[in-house]
DNA sequence: TTTTAGCACTCCGCCCGTGGGAGTGCTAAG
DNA sequence: CTTAGCACTCCCACGGGCGGAGTGCTAAAA
């Protein structure tokens, strides 16, 4: 793979993200001018082919670059590119104004992503449970129920209602309130329940069913694989470009973001590569997308607090991979320095 | 309009609704036997296009029903559909479920909704605005920060964190609360604010700086137009109609349905008629969607406790009327009822 | 050995004319 | 008022022809 060679695929990735045509001999040479003919391009792009960087959709038109060939561009010809400062400006605006809950800002967010990209942007909080816990109340409301308010890092954790017998009295609520947060403060949320039964046995053994509406609350909330809200902003951007002219495709595409499988797997991919960080680029088939092979997938996660939230951007494979890769990387980092005042101090 | 016209008319929608192809003369009369010949229906065709029931899409073609053929098949027309038992018995198994929160109930409902009207479906919870409030709790949590939790017969109806000053004792803290409590239980949410100002002069000057945080909080929850949640559960069901097979039509409607105009307006309509609860049909233009005119939206309020939540199922103007508005209606029925529960009594 | 020009060939996509089919409106008879 | 017959209209699917873009190959030039 000598220079020319990369050159030559890099102005065909280029120049087909551009055009969303197959790209020709001819066209290489005009426009990109490496100072050799067409001729000379043709043959190495011959020899492109014959090493699955770029391929034909038939037999006599130009070429267009293969999975492996986006992977090859992704890897090492891309340049990234920077977010411009407007963009950066209004995300610190969004994370640092007066807002009162974090979805609405995550809301926001996820749609500048996608303006800035031209694609689908995702955009989920920190999952339940990997936050810390820091203190559960169980606040009377009406005469046999309580609202149990649970209360982790990132702000509540979760509510519920609760049924108490009616001749429990605020002040044994508040008891048990106590000891349930001085047990279990800084544990991992994930990690509550083991702990809370231990507890349960001990101190608490005379309010056995009021603990175990609790507990049912707190492992369900610690179960939940999904995080609370998922930010799907810019389906409509997407469906506008050409490689959705035939409907089946779309309405697989469709289909498949409706179904959050998409979110599990985003979940999934950063446990199974917990420790890096960093902007991972699916690439067609590479994708978790089950059948939908024409599309990328930029994924990140960030952090919020100790625990952490997720990023991705969806696109064609056809994308413009250095803007994306750079404004996902840029949102990353943005979200990760300013999210923090989320965290409970 | 006379009995044949009639029955004429309800075998176009009904023909056209099946098979989304203009319907002639011809079909009419071999397939929905009337006991006259195919020339007696063209005659009654013409007239039927005169008044404006249906149109031809060009010269030697079928008919299709009009907007106004459609509205009238639906106030005189269609024979209204109940849903199939096994439907009924899902819903009110999702209703009476151990279910902890009210979320994942409407979320699921309206997947069922989805389904069985083979549409777009859209459910949203009850309005902030218009529930009633019950209590109100600052929990401290960290050295200089308290939660506030604030509970509506609904249950949680809003949280958000407040900065107190660091010399305040938990016990001042829940002495705000309490006042705050008995100063606005039983109040509508909408309402609140005024009266928030008030008792702000008289008990608890003292903690103004509190109270505004607590003031802004609860403000901006009441004035929440759009509810916490809303499932929109089918956009694929619905692109795969035949209508949508243009693209750009399609990206319309997605871009419509993606911001949530959509959502606005369903609380519109419910607030412009206010009285009356039922089932109400937009039949194309009618429909707020904008310059969408292809699609037609049936559309319910429903009753949790004292405070309305909104259901509605969009599909093509070539929908299935009489089995979708008899599915809404019975939704609504059986959301109606089976809600309560979630009421604080 | 590599690069270049020239050339024949291939294949797609588009235009266009044509024919069949479906459905209509009209007319005249029942 | 209904019906049969008929000429007419319009859409659409089919197929041939053609232009364009791009290739691979060959032979000559660097």
């Amino acid at each position: 793979m000598d220079e020319r060679k990369r050159r030559i695929l890099q102005a065909i990735v280029e120049d087909y993200v551009l055009t969303a045509e197959p790209v020709g001999s001819r066209t290489i040479a005009r426009k990109y001018g490496l100072g050799v003919s067409a001729a000379t391009i043709r043959n190495e792009m011959a020899d492109l082919e014959e090493m699955g960087y770029v391929e034909q959709p038939h037999a006599s038109a130009g070429r267009i670059p293969s999975d492996r060939g986006y992977r090859f561009y992704v890897d090492e010809l891309m340049e990234v590119k920077p977010l411009p400062p407007w963009v950066v400006e209004r995300v610190q605006e969004l994370c640092e104004g007066r807002v009162r809950a974090m979805e609405a800002v995550l809301q926001q967010v996820a749609r500048l992503l996608s303006e800035v990209t031209n694609s689908l942007a995702i955009l989920v909080g920190p999952q339940a449970g990997e936050m810390v816990f820091r203190s559960l109340d169980l606040v009377p409301v009406g005469p046999s129920r309580a609202l149990l308010v649970a209360v982790a890092d990132l702000g509540l954790l979760e509510s519920g209602m609760v049924e108490v017998p009616a001749d429990l009295t605020p002040a044994e609520l508040h008891y048990i309130s106590q000891v349930l947060t001085r047990g279990l403060r800084g544990l991992s949320v994930q990690a509550l329940s083991h702990t809370i039964l231990r507890e349960l046995q001990a101190e608490l053994a005379r309010y056995r069913q009021v603990l175990e509406q609790v507990l049912e609350i707190l492992v369900a909330s610690a179960r939940e694989q999904v995080p609370d809200r998922m930010y799907l902003v810019g389906l409509s951007t997407l469906l506008s470009q050409p490689e959705f002219h035939d409907r089946e495709r779309l309405r697989a595409v469709i289909s498949v973001l409706e179904q959050e499988v998409l979110a599990k797997y985003l979940l999934m991919v950063s446990t199974e590569r917990e420790q890096e960080a960093g902007v991972t680029v699916s690439i067609g088939r590479e994708n978790p997308l089950g059948e939908v092979r024409d599309l990328s997938l930029v994924f990140t996660p960030y952090r919020v607090g100790v625990s952490r939230g997720r990023l991705a951007v969806v696109g064609p494979k056809r994308m413009d991979y250095g803007r994306v890769v750079g404004a996902v990387a840029d949102f990353e980092r943005l979200l990760s320095d300013l999210l923090g005042r989320w965290a409970l101090v």
